[in-house]
Formats: C-alpha cells, structure tokens, sequence
RNA sequence: GGGCUUAUAGCUCAGUGGGUUAGAGCGCAUCCCUGAUAAGGAUGAGGUCCCUGGUUCGACCCCAGGUAAGCCCA
C-alpha cells in the first residue's frame, strides 16, 4: 500500500518535512558519497558577501547553482559543494561605519585600527546565519560547514603566495597615477568596482575664457567640472582640426569651427580661420594664482585625444585629474598641480575656496568667474557619472600613488583563456566580456582601507621593497613575531622586517588589497594552496561550472580570470551562466529605498520553495531581466505543480483501491495499448530532451518539455485511461495502465529532481522507496534516466496528434449545433486523406472523447461538407457596377461544387454574362462551407469531418441517463462517499423516465456503484432533486458497502 | 559618446535555415465537460511582430539606419 495521497497539498508543510528528511538522513552527504571515487564534476561557489539578509535575486543565483550540480550528481559524477563567505573590504567596514555613526577615516582611526577590525571580523558572521537558512530552505545543496572565509590565516596566506607570484613576475607595481578615488571611504577603487556604480545626475556644464597672454583674444574651453580649474596648468587643442576666431560683443573668442555652431547662439562674426597647429604655444593668463608654479605651463599643447563631438575643441588640462590629463603631463613635462585633498576638499592654499568639498566648490567657482567676467555661459548637463558603489559618493579622479597589477601586459594571455571559455548566453564571450578585455587597464589594486587582505610588501628608507608569500617567510624576516599570529590591521602593521639587502628596518606599506582579489583567489585560497592539499588542488581546477549574476562579468568573473591566467595561463571556469536581474513586477529595479523589494521567505513560507525554483528557471531564459510577481508563482502552482500532483494522487487513490503492487507486475512493451506505447514515447522523447538541455545548461529549455509531458500524460493519457483503472477484473488491460502510469510518474520525479527536489522526493518516496526496500531511500540519490530510444515512436506520436486535432475539431462542431457531449450522437465522418486514414485505429477513443455511436472514413468528401459560393460584392462591385445582380443570379445557377475547386485551385472562373464571356478571379469568388442537412461540419487545413445531429428517442434516452449518473456522481460527492463506496439508490421520478431507467439499469448501476436499485417516493439518505429535461427527479443515496 | 542586450496580444513569454491564416499561458466574455484535478474543453474579443528603408517572387525572421528600455563602459 502507498500512502495516501490527498488532491490537496500542503507545498509548504511537504517541504519541510522533506527536508527534516534529508537532515535526518544525511542525504545531502549520502549523494556524495555515493559518486566518490567517480569523475568530478568541478562547481566553485562564488562567495556571497553575508553582511545583510538574502534577497530574490540570491535565490535566483542559488537555484541556479544547484540545479546543474544536483543533474550532474544524478548523472554520475562526483560534485563536491564547498560553500563559502566574503568577508572583507569595504561592503564590510561600511556597515561597521554606519553601526558607529562615524563618516571618515579620521574618525575611525580615533576609534582605533584594532577595535575597528574586530568589529568587522564580528559582522561578517552575523548574517551568515540567514544566508544558510535561506540556503537550506531552497534546497540549495551546499558544504556549508566546511565553508571558507576569506579573511581566515590560511586563505589569506594563499592570497599573498599568489601576490608574491605576480610580484616576482614583475607584473606588481607602484604608480603614481590617477585612479578613480572615493573621497569619502579615502580610497582608490578598481575599474571592476567603479562599474557597479554609474548614475545618471545633473552636474555643471561651463563655458569659461582664458584670456591670451599677448593677444587681445580669449580661447574658449569647456568643462563639466569647474573645480579642476583650480588646477589647470595648460590648454589642449587637436592641431589638425579647424579653428575659428569670432568676434561678438567686442570680445574675441577661439573655438572649434564645427562646434561653433553649437556652442554660440548668438550673432556673431568671423575674423578668421584657424588650424589647431597655429594654436599650440600660444600662452595665456591663469585664471587662478595659488599656486608658486611659472614653468612650463599656462600655454596650449598638442593632443590627439581632443574630441570635436562636444565642448569647443579646447580642452583645459589637469593632469591631476584626468588619466589623459596625466598622460599628456608625463610627455610634455607639464607641472601637476594639486589643489584637492584626500578627503576631497579643496586644500588652504586656495584661499577663496579651501575647505570645500569639491562639488560644494563648483557652484562658488563659477560665481568668483562671473564675477571677473571671464565665464562666457553656464548650462546644466545631464550624464552618467561614476559613484562609490557602497556609499554613493561621486567619485573622483584623482592622481594618487597606489597599487596596480600590469594586467594589460597580458591581455593577450586573457584574451586567449577567454577563447576557452563557454559564455551562457554566449554573446557574452565577445560581446560584453570580451570588449571589456580588448580595453583592460591595470588593476587598481591597494586600497587605503583597514578591513582586508594586507598588501604583503615591506619597504626601507632606501627603497627597498620585498613582498612576502608566506608567513613562514615573514617569520624568518620578522625582528618580532608574536606568538598569536593575525595578519590583519593593525597587528601587522607592528610587524617590521630586517632588509636581507641593507639590514635596514623594513615597515609594511599601509595598504590592504581589492576585495574582489579575494574571491578571485577562491579556487586556490579555499584549499590553502600551495601550502596543503597540493594532489587535491589539481583535482579540483579548473571548475566546470560557475554561475553569477550579470553584474559579475567585471567582477568575480573577471578577477577569478585574470587571477589564474597570470598563475596557470588558463580559466579557472569552462562553463560560466550569467543571471539576469530581478525587477519587480513594473519592471523597476528592486531597492530598499524605493521599498519595492520582495522578501524570498514572503514567498518561501505561502507558496514554497519548489514553485519559487519553478517560476526561476522556466518563465524565461535565466539572463533575460525578470518581472518578479507573487502572482506567476500562483499560477505555477495552479497550472502545473497542482496538475502533477493529482496525476500522482489518481494514481495512488486506484493503486491502493486495487492493492496495485508494481514490483509484482511485468508486461512486455509490445503487449501494452496504443495509448501506452504513445506515453512512453513521449515520456522517452521527453527524458532525451530535457537531459540534452541541462547537459547544456539549458534549464528552461528542459523545464518546458517537463511542463508539456505533464500536461500530456493529465489531460490525454489518464482522461483517456480513466476507465481501464476502474473496471474491477484484474485484466492485462489494467496492469498494463498501472504499469504505465506508474513508470511517467516515478521517470517525472527524476527528471525533476533538480528542478523541483521536494515534490519529486515527496513522490519518489511514496512510490518507490515505500514499497521497494532495497531501493535507494532518495531520489536524490537515484541516476538520471536514459532515454529508451527504440521506445520512441514519430509516427504514433504524429497520430496521436491527429486524433486530438480531430477530436477537438469534433467538439467545436457539438458547441456549433449546441449539442452538450452527453448527448450520444449518430455517426462522425472524417474525410479520409493520407493524414487521416490512421485514424481507424483510434476509433474507441474518437468515439468515446465525442460520444458518438460509430466513426466512419470516407473518401467522398460530399459526404461531409458542400461548398456554396457568393460573388465578392466588395471587389465586384465597383467592376461590374449594375450587372452584379445579374452575376449574382448566374453563380447561384452554376454547379457550386465546380466553382469552389476552380477557385480553390487558383484558377479564372468562366462565365457567360449577356452573350459574353467573363473570366472572375479566384478572390472576387467567396467560399462558404455547408454541411450537408442534419449534420454540423467542421474543416482545417486537410482535415475535414462532419457530425450527424439527428436525435432519435434511443439516443435522447442514452443522454438522460448519462445526465441522471453525472449528477448522481455529484451528489455521492457532496454526500462525502469515499470512491470505493457502493451505494443504495432510490429514486423518484415520473413512469416514462422509470422505464427508460431501467432499461439502462446495469449502466446507472456500474457507473454509481449502486447495489440496489430502488423506485420509490419514500427517499432516504442523502436526498437531491434534479431537474433533467424540464422533468422532476428526486434521488435519495446511502452507504451500502464497499468494492475493496 | 561607445559596447552589449531587449522590443511579438491587456499581462508573462514562445516562435521561424525566409514560405499559406504568427502561437501558448494568464486575464475577460459565452458555452460545455467533470468521481483524479484548486483542473479540463470549445468559441470569441484582443496583433502596425518598435519605426524607416533595403535584399527577395516572398521579411516578424536577413541587412542598414533610427527610436525606446535595460545593463556595461568613457
């Protein structure tokens, strides 16, 4: 006996029961023992950063991760989970920040390096505990006991072996150059991070003129940030560009000829004509003087760079704020001016501003140039503007000594590593991924933080410089080395290091390292590498499979990329799936501030995990964006899980009213029915299918077809083979069903196993591991089906599609006549084509499916329909003007028949109109379709059938009856009769219909499982009155025993 | 400004190596079926397949240009 199985599902309840289950049962860890020793299957967990709770779109990522571990382990192999955390960095020491109330650096130094770093250490475990509930409940199966975190002693001396390695292939330098440089946070950040935080905002777009020094003119130079001005040391034009000088209110100006336009609105005159060449050397007065700097400077240069697409073609030049700036500066020997600190504010040499924040500065510099009359105008741009991806202040760029590895020098080398590596969408490999590789720059690497991995270089007061790979080394270098060892800040810091060249004392610089080289040094950090686990590192890398979120292309993808091609040459991914967002169900992107976000519990705790995952992978292709609404996951459960389930409940409801063992059966193949052989066909087409697309991470693709079969096997195999679980012999017939049935719903269960492991454990359990003890306790624990592919049959399969065509046909013709399907109908009559002639071997079911009394092919398409037709007065008309009454006449005269094959073979229809000859188009013919008298006709494309509508009183009677046993069903029903029950039937009613009751008596009997038949109008037991055909009867039913 | 992606029914999405009438689900309306079903079936309303041009006998599909949205970069 299976359990019992309700049509109504507690999703949720199930769910937690399934998983206590695993818990229990250590099934998680039982499937992987069970393929140790096979072939691995490599899967990397990129590391969450746990310093808030979870949202939707970490479920996304999450099931996504699971599902293709949880097929690949299916499919044999060998899938180890290491879960793991990010911990350091800035996402980390903002919390911390926001926990203390403080807002600089200063502050926190005041607080101290050490308390600031235990409560960081601290945070990045408070959230962890969501993150693995959250994980568990979604069955995301992940290692998270053995988890790593990144800021553990031995994941951070990995990451420092790795630095020293890039360090002695002297791809780790120092640099003083501009970096895009968070004044808030104090910190330089790299390009990958400076990505995740473009915003559209409103800044200051001015016009200023810098007067020449020897010429009564003004060179006209355009910027978006009034601040840099302070810092101008030259002027920059393209020497090969026309330029122009204008007069207009008495004022020379200088200007780009193609943007003159543009820029000057109003009259003006030209005085003459420029090239950019002419231009360079000419020297102009400073707009400010803050500075002692006279060499070299206030004087205009060469550029190649100066774009002619907007401002005026004279670019102001701050080398100390633009990497082309810089660049130009370092070529032309120009001075670098820096007028801004680190924290952003203008420094006290510049008297009139000093103290402001840069963009406080902004709106008071061009108030001081308006003021000396030398601002020409003053306009809003709206742009996209780089801000801290954390705490969205705007970045600066900002030249600043710091960090970089010379990733540009092996952009050949990433090129080729990405060459290998399979893209999920694959527009991705060269599109965004690949671009983004043509263009790299160095990887800003030092941060000037205090929450993060320490950049492992000490250096003298002669410049020496050593980098360290292990802490071994360090010891050994170490004047001091405490016995509790923290490589963090500040206790490392306190660490100095004898010169092995000079003897000198060594201090470690200040800096710790980019975040994101943490998690990018996972597949190495995560099994302390080099240091253990030497055999087990090779067994592990490169991974097979990674997935991530879009927003991870410039992030993780890329430094676990960069990180192993400078290490190994190679990926550390051949397969990566990139996830698209989750917006909410307007299409906006979820934020907190705009209180739009969906909680996953919301969803977890009412409709449940497996509808949650359903919705994830099948609504559509994982990278397109989602539209994130509750309500898609109701109509999941509705539409499929629900129908699923009661496909699985019909089953056991009648396996355990027959006491079905499957174990004890076998019928051959070749033995079984017609509608058998085609479900398992199906069921085989489906297993091939499904196993290809998440052999190819094509989860949706596969998702689909299980949602098809499913909708089969409901809505045609069991409709279908209702009555074969019914009958009460034991036949071959019914065994045959059983076994069918039972082999589509424990084959779904599989192959939904890593879509959906609750509901598929929930079914496998019960039909499998319940009745069959040596079988595997978990389907999770089962091998994934093989498609049998002698078993799949094109053709059946084609046929079967015809039947349903036809049968739906035929229903559309009863709803036509308005002839409900209870009512038996004569005959149905389907033209006979190469299509159709198949059809007689599905007689009953066409029979059945449309209550008709027998079928019938025929070749005489007469038999079915006539055509008639009607001229098309609409083209006709304005042809033939008054005599379309005549043409009218002519065609009702002809032989319809005739026509309508003319016209439906494209040809001119010849007819005589006043002793002339007129040939009318196929298209001002029209063509109806008649049914011959008493029969309703229904054609499509080839297919073509006719139903005959002619009631005789056997046939009315036949259609009372059924009627009289649909509502007797209802009300056994609503009385709350069990299934099995048989009944004691009494029934009132007037003498005719008495008559025609008991001629169909052993039908109503058979069908209601009545026992006893009784007319009379004392009722008894649950009492009903109907209303059949305008005819009173009453029905009174009671409990008289039980079939099993 | 550049790159990538997307644009198909009111909504969520399929689709085609270029070929009669472009599909599904949800929602809506009418009718039907039902002792597994919270299901199912039929019919109907609802489409400029984003726009313009090109290639072609034929374009939702291919090409070019544009528009809008999203992501990424300068």
């Amino acid at each position: 006996m299976f359990k019992p199985v309700k049509s109504k599902v507690d999703l949720v309840k199930l769910e937690n029961n399934i998983l206590e289950f695993w818990k229990n049962n250590k099934i998680f860890q039982k499937s992987l023992k069970n393929r140790e020793g096979s072939k691995k299957f490599i899967f990397y967990e990129g590391p969450p950063t746990a310093n808030a709770k979870p949202g939707v779109h970490h479920v996304l990522a999450r099931s996504f991760k699971d599902i293709f571990s949880r097929y690949q382990t299916m499919k044999g192999y060998y899938v180890p989970r290491k879960g793991g955390w990010d911990t350091h960095g800035l996402p980390v020491e903002l919390e911390i920040e926001k926990k203390l109330g403080v807002n600089s650096k200063k502050e926190i130094e005041e607080i101290g390096i050490k308390r600031f770093s235990e409560l960081c250490k601290q945070s990045v475990f408070e959230y962890v505990e969501d993150w693995v509930k959250l994980t568990d409940r979604i069955g995301f199966w992940l290692d998270m006991s053995d988890a790593y975190y990144t800021f553990t002693n031995n994941y951070i001396e990995t990451v420092w072996w790795i630095l020293k390695q890039i360090y002695d292939k002297d791809l780790l330098y120092e640099g003083y150059k501009v970096v895009t440089y968070c004044p808030r946070c104090g910190t330089p950040l790299s390009s990958h991070e400076v990505a995740q935080g473009y915003k559209e905002v409103e800044d200051p777009s001015v016009y200023v003129k810098f007067k020449l020094k020897y010429e009564d003119s003004n060179f006209l130079v355009w910027t978006t940030t009034p601040w840099t001005l302070l810092s101008n040391v030259a002027l920059a034009v393209n020497s090969d560009e026309d330029y122009v000088e204008i007069s207009k209110n008495n004022e020379k100006l200088i200007l780009a000829k193609t943007l003159l336009n543009e820029v000057i609105k109003e009259p003006y005159e030209i005085i003459k004509k420029l090239k950019g060449k002419v231009l360079i050397g000419k020297r102009y007065e400073p707009l400010f003087n803050y500075t002692n700097i006279k060499n070299n400077c206030y004087f205009v240069v060469d550029a190649n760079f100066v774009s002619l697409k907007e401002g005026t073609g004279i670019v102001h030049i701050a080398p100390a704020f633009g990497v082309d700036d810089m660049n130009l500066a370092r070529e032309k020997d120009l001075p670098i001016i820096q007028l801004v600190d680190e924290s952003g504010e203008i420094k006290s040499q510049a008297v009139d501003f000093a103290g402001l924040f840069v963009k406080e500065a902004d709106p008071k510099i061009i108030k001081n140039l308006k003021q000396r009359k030398i601002l020409f105008k003053e306009e809003k741009i709206l742009h996209s503007y780089p801000h801290c991806w954390r705490c969205d202040t705007p970045l600066l760029y900002y030249a600043r000594k710091s960090w970089f590895i010379a990733t540009s020098k092996i952009k050949d080398k990433l090129l080729k590593s990405n060459s290998e590596i399979n893209w999920y969408p694959d527009h991705i490999k060269y599109g965004r991924f690949g671009n983004w590789l043509e263009n790299n720059i160095d990887w800003s690497l030092s941060r000037e933080r205090y929450w993060g991995t320490p950049l492992p270089i000490w250096e003298d007061n002669s410049g020496h410089k050593i980098c360290i790979g292990s802490f071994k080394e360090l010891k050994d270098l170490a004047k001091d080395f405490p016995d509790k060892f923290d490589p963090h800040r500040p206790y490392i810091d306190e660490i100095k290091l004898i010169c092995p060249q000079c003897k000198e004392e060594m201090s470690r610089v200040k800096e710790v390292i980019d975040c994101w080289f943490d998690s990018g040094s996972m597949p190495y950090a995560q099994l302390h590498y080099p240091f253990e686990n030497y055999e087990k590192f090779y067994n592990n890398f490169p991974a097979d499979f990674i997935c991530e979120a879009l927003d991870q292309t410039r992030g993780w993808f890329y430094t676990m990329m960069a990180i192993s091609t400078i290490l190994f040459e190679k990926s550390s991914y051949k397969n990566v799936v990139c996830l698209g967002l989750i917006n909410d169900k307007h299409g906006r992107r979820m934020s907190k501030s705009r209180g739009n976000t969906v909680d996953p519990w919301s969803v977890l705790n009412k409709q449940g995990a497996d509808a949650l995952r359903w919705y994830l992978f099948t609504s559509s292709s994982p990278w397109v964006n989602k539209n994130f609404d509750v309500d898609i996951i109701n109509e999941i459960i509705k539409k499929f899980i629900l129908t699923l389930w009661n496909s699985y409940s019909f089953f056991v409801v009648y396996a355990n009213i027959d006491k079905f063992n499957p174990e004890k059966y076998s019928i051959k193949f070749e033995e079984r029915s017609v509608l058998d052989k085609w479900i398992l066909s199906e069921l085989n087409q489906t297993i091939a299918t499904v196993d290809k697309s998440l052999n190819n991470y094509a989860a949706t693709r596969g998702g689909k077809e299980i949602e098809q079969f499913v909708d089969k096997l409901s809505n045609w195999y069991i409709r279908r083979s209702r009555r074969r679980f019914w009958k009460s012999e034991e036949d071959k017939d019914k065994i045959s069903a059983y076994l069918t049935l039972y082999e589509c719903l424990v084959t779904i269960a599989k192959l939904l196993a890593p879509y959906m492991p609750f509901i598929s454990e929930e079914i496998y359990q019960n039909l499998v591991f319940s009745i069959s003890k040596d079988s595997l306790m978990s389907v999770h624990l089962a091998d994934f089906p093989v498609s049998e592919e002698k078993l799949i049959d094109k053709d059946l399969m084609e046929e079967m599609n015809i039947v349903r065509k036809v049968v739906s046909m035929g229903r559309a013709a009863r709803n036509k006549a308005s002839i409900k399907v209870r009512q038996p109908l004569p005959y149905i009559k389907v033209f006979k084509t190469e299509q159709t002639e198949k059809l007689i071997n599905y007689e009953v079911v066409i029979k059945d499916e449309l209550n008709v009394k027998s079928f019938e092919l025929t070749p005489d398409l007469k038999q079915i329909l006539n055509y008639k037709v009607k001229p098309n007065l609409e083209l006709l008309g304005p042809k033939y003007g008054s005599k379309i009454s005549l043409i009218k006449n002519i065609l009702e005269r002809m032989n319809h028949q005739e026509i309508a094959n003319i016209v439906l073979a494209n040809e001119k229809v010849k007819i005589k109109l006043e002793e002339q000859e007129e040939e009318l188009l196929p298209e001002e013919i029209l063509i109806e379709i008649v049914a011959p008298s008493e029969h309703i006709t229904e054609k499509e494309g080839e297919i073509a059938l006719t139903l005959n509508t002619v009631l005789s009183k056997e046939l009315l009677d036949e259609g009372f009856i059924r009627e009289l046993v649909r509502l007797i069903q209802n009300q056994r029903k609503k009385a709350g009769f069990r299934i099995e029950n048989t009944i004691k039937t009494i029934i009132e009613c007037s003498e005719d219909k008495e008559v025609v009751i008991k001629e169909h008596k052993d039908y109503l009997c058979t069908e209601t499982l009545t026992t006893e038949l009784i007319f009379s109008d004392k009722l008894s037991g649950y009492i009903e009155e109907f209303n059949i055909d305008k005819k009173k009867v009453r029905v009174g039913i009671s409990v008289s025993g039980s079939i099993t």
